[in-house]
DNA sequence: ACCTGAACACCGTTCAAGT
DNA sequence: ACCTGAACACCGTTCAAGT
């Protein structure tokens, strides 16, 4: 009891929406129901988040993705880097499915809470013989990839109840691969794209 | 005046929905702005899409899928028809780019309205030579870069405004080149990911 | 400074009633 | 068969009022 009295903060407000987000989705993400999760009303919440819903929602993001980035570990080798980077950002995304496309809605916000990500990355490319422009694109490129595919990811997963009512033979396979599980593929197109990525260091 | 009291139908009632999506948004389109456009009230829709505004939605994604599938021209060349189907699909969600979360967040209706595409993709990538997996594999390995890259892009053109409003100068220069165009990026990532793939074919 | 009650203009959806 | 008015249980947000 004591502790629902505690103070209110931006941080417990960002917080308390992203617990509602993970146990009920986005849809269910109210002002109220953040609020309610506080032990609060919902008018309460805007003297921490004056921007309203928007900026809560800007904040769950910019929470999910300081959380993945901070847990990096880079070694200065772009190739292991970037595959660790994309590895990485799926689990976290796996463990926030219903964040993903709120992050994929929001790319400034995303970039901007990954300095600490970017900077290293770019360095370790340029060392490697990757011009400015090449590394910037492969970053974006890399990124967007694991973004979509983790989205259509956590998507496939939720809607697998309709996986089995295909007649149509090709589409049952491609279903059924699906649910034989994502790792198979995750790597297969990383390892893919990498590949894709490392011939442009001879051009 | 008289048009508008054309018979309504599951297919008006979906083209409604896609325009309002098109011109004001997702987050605008409730059933009473479709019924609106209309020219009818919200209640009238539920007798021609049951399902309610999940099945409008469900419709809208198969209508710009169909849209999309039934344009494209495929030679047989596995190569040639992947970049060709990737750089349609990215033309085609240019065209709405309101409704490319849409589609992300809904695989299995996206899949179930590609069957004419699916079908000759795989065949001629098995006849290049892949195994079945890895043609399964590379299909929605670049679906889901291409949505995956288009949606990262439709959001980046609605916030450019955000662009200019960074210190960091690595993040302002991330932001700089994604404002220079994303043609670029989008074949840069497109060949090397196509690279990456027919380096497969050897093992 | 922080929290809230009442109110406003919206939602999706149901259901009984109209034609 | 098709359309609709009224109603229900929700939204985000404002604003004046409380402490």
């Amino acid at each position: 009891m004591t502790e629902d009295r505690e103070r209110l903060s931006r941080e417990r407000v960002v917080e308390a929406a992203l617990t509602v987000i993970d146990e009920s989705g986005v849809t269910r993400c109210s002002m109220r129901a953040v609020a309610s999760e506080l032990g609060v009303e919902a008018m309460s919440l805007y003297h921490h988040v004056p921007g309203g819903k928007a900026e809560m929602m800007d904040g769950v993001v910019a929470l999910v993705q300081t959380e993945f980035v901070s847990a990096l570990d880079l070694t200065g080798d772009w190739r292991h880097d970037m595959a660790m980077f994309s590895r990485a950002y799926r689990a976290t995304l796996s463990d926030h499915p219903n964040v993903v496309a709120m992050i994929a809605a929001r790319p400034s916000v995303a970039y901007r809470s990954s300095t600490a990500l970017v900077g290293p990355l770019f360095s370790a490319m340029e060392d490697a013989g990757f011009s400015r422009q090449d590394a910037l694109r492969a970053v974006r490129v890399v990124s967007r990839w694991t973004i979509g595919f983790t989205m259509g990811e956590a998507s496939a997963i939720e809607n697998s109840a309709a996986i089995a009512e295909f007649d149509e033979p090709l589409l049952a396979e491609v279903f059924a691969d699906i649910a034989r599980g994502e790792d198979e593929v995750f790597e297969f197109g990383l390892e893919a794209l990498l590949d894709g990525l490392e011939a442009r260091l001879g051009a």
